[in-house]
DNA sequence: TTGAATGCAAAAAATTTGCATATTG
DNA sequence: CAATATGCAAATTTTTTGCATTCAA
């Protein structure tokens, strides 16, 4: 059983479809592999494909394109969690940070994956799993600090 | 206004030396530029200080060299912002986030950079300045994570 | 069928490194 | 002074591109 899912390879179906693209192994098995890896650099998704007995290896042209055609749609995300090559993550669905300004309190909200990182980093120094999904931050939203720097 | 301020500079040297490093006119200089920037590129920084008329240009490899000490001393962080390359920001001081487990109930405290990526981001992308210092993140700690997987 | 996607090979970027020389502490 | 940092040039590594061929819709 398990492993994979059919519901992973319709959502890929129905996200490239809405964007005109096509689905191809390739970029299933791109997508996948980030999946599996957690995060993972172009390099690390492109080595893991070759490993895999029985289907042929990606070639590393096709691995940048898919993974970015994949960021393009919204189903992986690009961070630096290495110092030196990006690496990717897939983005769960569903989340958002709430973006809470302390001078007119008001409310905005901003994709989750801007927090992938931070809790990447936090997972790998602390071993603490950040809830991303209830992930609120305070400050001062982009209104008030014009109204602050032209007094 | 007044843009650097002498309180930089003596930042800058506290921190190379508390890391038995010296102090260059050229970290100086880079320093000064990721700051005035706000996110650069290596590249960005080097034509920065390229077209300083009065300065001689800093060479690639030393803006390099820089970039990652001034990361490594905590005083520039490095995200995504560009899909290509990777740019710097400053890190502005202060604090430790506070990570609190939902089952427990603990806190600890992890350091305030892990969160640059994160304010880097959504300063660009909703021009909203996060308050990192005061950031509490939710989740769920170690300690209660071995203790779930392991029933 | 028919345009989009892949693989391959080569090019373009980006980043790092070795070493002599200049500088900092 | 002694040790570290810079600049320069060359080497690596990473990412992108052009094009003929293959494949998904």
């Amino acid at each position: 059983m398990g492993g994979g899912g059919p519901e992973a390879a319709g959502e890929l179906g129905d996200v490239l479809h809405a964007h005109g693209l096509r689905v191809t192994p390739q970029r299933r098995r791109v997508l996948a592999a980030v999946r599996r890896l957690g995060h993972a650099t172009a390099d690390d998704v492109a080595e893991h494909l070759a490993g895999q007995a029985g289907s042929a290896p990606v070639d590393t042209s096709t691995v940048y394109r898919s993974l970015s055609l994949l960021e393009d749609v919204g189903l992986v995300g690009r961070t630096q969690l290495d110092r030196r090559v990006p690496s990717f993550h897939p983005v769960e669905h569903g989340g958002h940070l709430h973006l809470i300004c302390d001078r007119c309190g008001r409310m905005t909200e901003t994709p989750a994956d801007a927090a992938a990182v931070l809790a990447a980093e936090v997972l790998v120094r602390d071993g603490f799993v950040v809830d991303t999904a209830h992930l609120a931050l305070r400050g001062t939203c982009a209104a008030c600090r014009t109204l602050e720097e032209t007094p």
